[in-house]
DNA sequence: GTTGAGCGTT
């Protein structure tokens, strides 16, 4: 089941919250995650969640990718390393 | 105090 999502173009501003609040309208997210650098902490600009579903995963991905979110345009697909 | 395609971390 692929349920992870891949989530880029996200602003600087953006965090795990924001990222889950943002998706949590479309389903049940699991997890949302903003990657940051290990040694900054600042944000990359991408990051992943994960929906209780992947019905609700393909949902988010069909209404929220080519989108934009605080200004700026995310890219939202199915990510790699399926969860299975 | 910055940057802008891609696929992390337990």
């Amino acid at each position: 089941m692929s349920k992870r999502l891949f989530v880029g173009g996200l602003p600087w501003a953006v965090d795990d919250h924001a990222l889950q609040d943002h998706f949590a309208g479309f389903g049940e997210v699991v997890s949302a995650t903003v990657i940051r650098d290990r040694e900054t902490q600042r944000s990359r600009g991408f990051g992943f969640v994960e929906f209780a579903s992947d019905a609700e995963a393909a949902k988010a991905v069909d209404d929220l990718d080519g989108t934009e979110m605080e200004g700026r345009q995310i890219t939202v697909s199915i990510a790699k390393s399926p969860g299975v």
